[in-house]
DNA sequence: ATCCCGATGCTAGCACTGCTAGACAATCTA
DNA sequence: TAGATTGTCTAGCAGTGCTAGCATCGGGAT
């Protein structure tokens, strides 16, 4: 039956659904798989029939993450250029901590520069190529590598309260400058 | 007596030398109570004689690693300028991958803005500032912070292998020109 | 309608984690 | 030498990720 194969793929997008409100609200700390199968009100080996482990649920916010992000970054280019897109990648990074730190600041199983599951990592690397592109006058790639690189920065030392916070509209606008000219 | 004393400073000593080593060795997730003490010849206890949790220990390695880092930067600056500094920050984070990650990706203790610890972080700033004054025709402090951010960005991004490799060089060089202008 | 079998879910448990109480031994003081 | 203090260990607790093995339920064949 394949009403079977639906319920499953539900229930399957209920586990990332809650890991991603469970890390968000308490931490990836506190997502465990005992709080985790508690809350999608199944028992824990349930996890493991539809995640190979923990880390497999974890990649797969992060995957939902960057998809969503990549959504983000686009409509905030096509409406505010490099500033828009610089100042709407460090909002989500501040508004979904969690889901950034699964993106990219613990360790996962996403692999960047393979074949593997590169395709929504691609297009997101092109939202910020795009974004770059008109002030680049040579190797936009690497421009692009060196923009993204401030931009995580940023969110990261922001994360834990290692920059300024009143400063932060300052820092996303110097850093503009630097790329603008 | 403080022949106490100093063998007691000694062995709090060997259990943050040897924590390091085994975190640059198999990573901290390999560094437990149990393998550390073991490593140092005393049993677990022991540990917290010296050490409050796992974590103060984790935030001492990153401490020492302070000390270093603003030693590498401060005569790689007055050899080679910002471009130097610039070289300098990511070669450390390349060569020690686990004591960077134990001051800047690893959740610790030390609070950066307050004046609980600072000295040495304030030190390791100021060489930051230094290297990037020059080029700055406004806010030194905030143009630091952006400054600092790209290469923490770039030394955490490159980690996790996200970064073209053989473009190292070449983004370390576009960060420099962005900010000499 | 009944039997069977595969899928689905659970209980219980393993080896590991950080951390600590309480017993023991070694050392210094008087 | 007796007492106190310091140092160290063994043993254990609660919690972690993960899994083996047993129930149970539903759909298809007879």
């Amino acid at each position: 039956m394949d009403r079977r194969e639906r319920a499953r793929a539900e229930r399957g997008a209920l586990i990332v659904r809650t890991a991603r409100e469970l890390a968000e609200a308490d931490g990836w700390d506190a997502v465990t798989t005992r709080r985790l199968s508690e809350a999608v009100e199944y028992s824990q080996p349930v996890l493991y029939g539809h995640f190979k482990n923990m880390q497999a649920i974890v990649t797969a916010v992060a995957l939902d993450g960057m998809v969503e992000l990549a959504a983000v970054l686009r409509s905030a280019r096509e409406a505010g250029g490099i500033r828009g897109l610089a100042e709407a990648y460090l909002g989500y990074a501040e508004e979904h901590p969690a889901t950034y730190a699964a993106i990219f600041t613990r360790r996962t199983d996403l692999v960047f520069g393979a074949a593997e599951s590169p395709e929504i990592l691609k297009i997101t690397f092109g939202e910020l190529a795009a974004a770059v592109e008109p002030y680049a006058n040579g190797d936009v790639e690497t421009l692009t590598e060196v923009f993204w690189s401030a931009l995580h920065g940023q969110a990261a030392l922001n994360q834990e309260a290692r920059l300024r916070p009143a400063q932060r509209t300052d820092r996303i606008e110097q850093l503009v400058k630097l790329v603008t000219g």
